[in-house]
Parts: structure tokens; C-alpha cells; sequence
DNA sequence: GCCCAGGTACGTC
DNA sequence: GACGTACATGGG
């Protein structure tokens, strides 16, 4: 398990790197200090409870990632490149309508712009939580707290056509138009479709929301990333519809095939940097 | 100025 | 259902 590699990897956009080695993690209203320490993770100051309360669940503890990659050693070549490469990848479970809200913003976005978008909705209505070597800790801000969020401020977080997208999907959770506790109990593609009716979730998003939010691992985001990689190493010609990629991935790569998306558009995005 | 980014909504066909 | 297009924003 590396941090670094979980941290380089595109699914958490919150954390706070004091190193290489060394990062806060945030839950809801919870952080933490993890500090890399060769094969094995330092959780600085957390009690056993909270321990296996929170961090377990959310950095994926209890999955065995080793047999995973067993499965799949030598399935072919490419893949094994990427597991070779990102060997210390999880997938985090991290909090439902933090990545919902993380997830719509990032459509047709760059990563460092949803970041700061990210950044400043927790600045404005994200409850401080502690501070680490001059860094203040925010919690991302919850459901009562963001549908507080005015005019103005959100007009400051720049998130363009996106802002329409994110308010009205914040109504919509709230009113239970879409009832995110029950979506826990569907299996995935009925809690596909629930998601899907959120304004700004697509087909895309949906599978990101579920993959790093709901821990379906039977899931395959197919982005401009993955696209690329199923173009140039999985036979898929340059004008395949994205439907179709995402099914052939999901046919390749099974009930795990969450993890190994992970693996793939981690390499693809690392290797040449 | 042009292209692109972890795509989606919306209107046609 | 499949396909084309507009869409805010800012970095390269």
C-alpha cells in the first residue's frame, strides 16, 4: 500500500501532503495523519476505535488487493504493466455527497480546477476541524451547510455551467428526490439509475460516484483517459462509443473491475511525466 | 487565439 | 436509443 500512489491517483482531491511520505486524510468530520513507514502505515494519533470505525472502511483495509492482482497476473500484458507500476493502489471509500458534489464538478474539467473548486465550497461552509503545521483542516461542508452557500459565493467557486448542476442536485438530495440512504441497499445498477437523476450525473459520473464513493467495485468509469488506454491496448478502434468501451471493460475485467480501472489510469496518467 | 479537460443536457433523427 | 452540439472556465 503506497500514499503516494493513492494520493497521485485521482480519486481524492482533498488530502493534504506534509511529504512524500506523509498526508492528512479527511472523513467527514473526522482527519487523520498517516505517515508512510516502509511496508506498513503510521495512523498518528488515532485511537483503535476510530480506527476501525472510520479508516479501515475508508482506506479499503479489509480488502485483499494482493489476490485481486493475482487474478488478474497475466490476463494480458498491459495490465500487468499497470499493476507492476501502481502496485500500492486502493480505492478509497470516501463520503457519498462529497464525491457526488467532487464528481460533478470534475465533467470537462481539469483536475487542479476541481480541486480549488473543492477547496474554496469547504471554505465557505465546511466546519474547521483542527490545523496541522500551519494548515487549517476543513471538513467538506454537509448537506444543510451547502444548501446554505449564497449567490455570490458560488458565483467565487467559478464553476461555470456547473453551478446550476450542483445546486439543483443538492435540492433534489434534500427533498429525497434521490434518497442517498437508500441507495446503499440497491445493487449497483439500480443505484446507477437513482444517481443518474441528479443534474450534472451521467453515465461517467454515476460509475465515479460509485466506485469511490459507494465502494461498488463492479463498476468501470470510462473517461478521456480510459478511452485512450481501451484505443491503444485493448482492440478498441478510435470511434467505439464510450457505451461500449465501459461494457467491454466490465466483460474484461469483472467484478473487480473498479480496481483495475484504477491501476490502468493511474499508469496511463503517470508513465511520460 | 486555439485546444483541451476524469462529460452532460438537450434537441434531432 | 444513437448522434451532434453548446456549454463556463482557465492553463498550456
Amino acid at each position: 500500500m503506497s500514499l503516494k500512489q493513492i494520493h497521485e491517483s485521482g480519486q481524492a482531491f482533498r488530502w493534504i501532503a506534509l511529504s512524500e511520505d506523509e498526508y492528512i486524510a479527511i472523513h467527514e468530520d473526522k482527519w487523520v495523519r498517516v505517515k508512510q513507514e516502509k511496508d506498513h502505515l503510521n495512523f498518528k494519533h488515532a485511537s483503535k476505535r476510530e480506527l476501525s470505525k472510520v479508516w479501515t472502511a475508508y482506506f479499503d483495509l479489509d480488502r485483499d488487493y494482493s489476490s485481486i492482482r493475482k487474478s488478474y497476473r497475466g490476463l494480458d500484458g498491459y495490465l500487468d504493466e499497470a499493476m507492476d507500476y501502481g502496485e500500492g493502489i486502493r480505492i478509497l471509500k470516501q463520503d457519498l455527497l462529497e464525491i457526488i458534489i467532487t464528481f460533478i464538478i470534475s465533467a470537462n474539467n481539469h483536475i487542479p480546477r476541481i480541486k480549488m473548486s473543492i477547496e474554496k465550497i469547504s471554505r465557505f461552509a465546511g466546519r474547521r476541524l483542527g490545523e496541522v503545521e500551519g494548515k487549517e483542516i476543513l471538513a467538506f461542508p454537509t448537506l444543510e451547510a451547502l444548501t446554505r452557500i449564497g449567490d455570490e459565493q458560488w458565483a467565487q467557486v467559478k464553476l461555470g455551467y456547473r453551478e446550476a448542476y450542483i445546486r439543483k442536485s443538492l435540492q433534489a438530495i434534500k427533498n429525497k428526490e434521490v434518497d442517498l440512504k437508500k441507495l446503499e441497499k440497491m445493487n449497483t445498477l439500480d443505484a446507477k439509475k437513482e444517481l443518474m437523476k441528479l443534474s450534472g450525473v451521467g453515465d461517467k459520473v454515476a460509475d465515479c460516484i460509485l466506485l469511490y464513493g459507494m465502494g461498488r467495485m463492479d463498476t468501470f468509469p470510462v473517461d478521456v483517459w480510459m478511452k485512450r488506454v481501451m484505443n491503444r491496448h485493448y482492440n478498441v478502434p478510435e470511434d467505439e462509443s464510450i457505451r461500449m468501451i465501459r461494457q467491454k471493460g466490465m466483460e474484461v475485467f469483472g467484478e473487480t473491475a473498479g480496481i483495475a480501472q484504477q491501476y490502468l489510469f493511474y499508469y496511463e496518467r503517470m508513465k511520460g511525466r
